[in-house]
DNA sequence: TATTGTTATACTCTATAACTATA
DNA sequence: TATAGTTATAGAGTATAACAATA
């Protein structure tokens, strides 16, 4: 029989002896942090940050959207859109109609300029997806998604 | 035969419109909001904050811990540290003793008032994790912080 | 009355540069 | 020189209350 060699005993990782990476909230915060700091970096050259680009792919989604219902999908809140929207509107990017059944919201479109940052930010989000493809394949990207909507979805 | 009856069209998702609810960075920071949210809820009957809990879970595994191993574990930079540590110190929940080996740096330590209070947010915690529970059963859950260890892990 | 968008405001979290005292 | 803790500061994100115009 061969001799045993132990293996050098691992110094106990500080976040396991408190428990914190078996927690779901500690392990989601820490996931988010290093998804968003590729999505972020990727985005700089862009101009844009995560959330403006999702409020241009909403309204791409949805011309004619109103600020309650970009908040609503987004879960922002009405005094924290108005910046938002606004600096996307001072750029150019999008074009706020009086809404012809309702005057008290704008109907936002993109502009051309905005559609065309748009594409400029699908290209580096295209790039982020495949930085996230190689940390999880496909098929585990898809249980993931669906195991994190467990608590988004139903509401 | 039974007559065929169509479901009637469900108005198409905005989110799924603009592929947003297929994309893990959105679908992850969502995932987050809730949890966080229900967390934040409990913790407010012991005036913590999440990171404020977490430092004294670290400090309690490791007595005599300093800022910069926090700050490395939790991915707080060592500026923002300061007030949250400060703050801990001020109300008197740990206590900063210079350290016997390197005087840069202060030893932590729960005092008494600190294991108590610590004591209470755990049983809060507690209730969240139930209720967490209550989302997503424990094979899930487990196969989930897996798969969003892929990301945080590694580095 | 209720809703859309807005202002004002405050609090948290995060990021960078520069200082101090030790090492 | 490098590191631990600090200060100052600025930028995001988020929360509440209250208002005008409109429904």
């Amino acid at each position: 029989m061969p001799p045993k060699f132990k293996a050098p005993p691992e110094p106990p990782d500080l976040l396991t002896v408190a428990g914190l990476d078996g927690e779901l909230g500690f392990v989601l915060r820490m996931a988010q942090l290093a998804v968003f700091d590729d999505l972020i970096g990727r985005l700089k050259k862009t101009g844009l940050r995560p959330s403006a680009v999702t409020v241009l792919r909403l309204v791409r989604a949805r011309p004619g959207l109103n600020q309650q219902q970009i908040g609503d999908a987004l879960k922002i809140q009405k005094p924290n859109l108005v910046a938002l929207i606004g600096a996307l509107h001072k750029s150019g990017l999008i074009d706020r109609q009086p809404s012809p059944d309702d005057k008290r919201s704008y109907a936002l479109h993109l502009t051309e300029p905005g559609k065309k940052a748009l594409a400029k930010a699908m290209r580096q989000l295209s790039a982020h997806l495949q930085w996230v493809s190689g940390h999880i394949n496909e098929a585990e990207q898809t249980r993931l998604i669906k195991l994190l909507n467990c608590f988004h979805a139903p509401e």
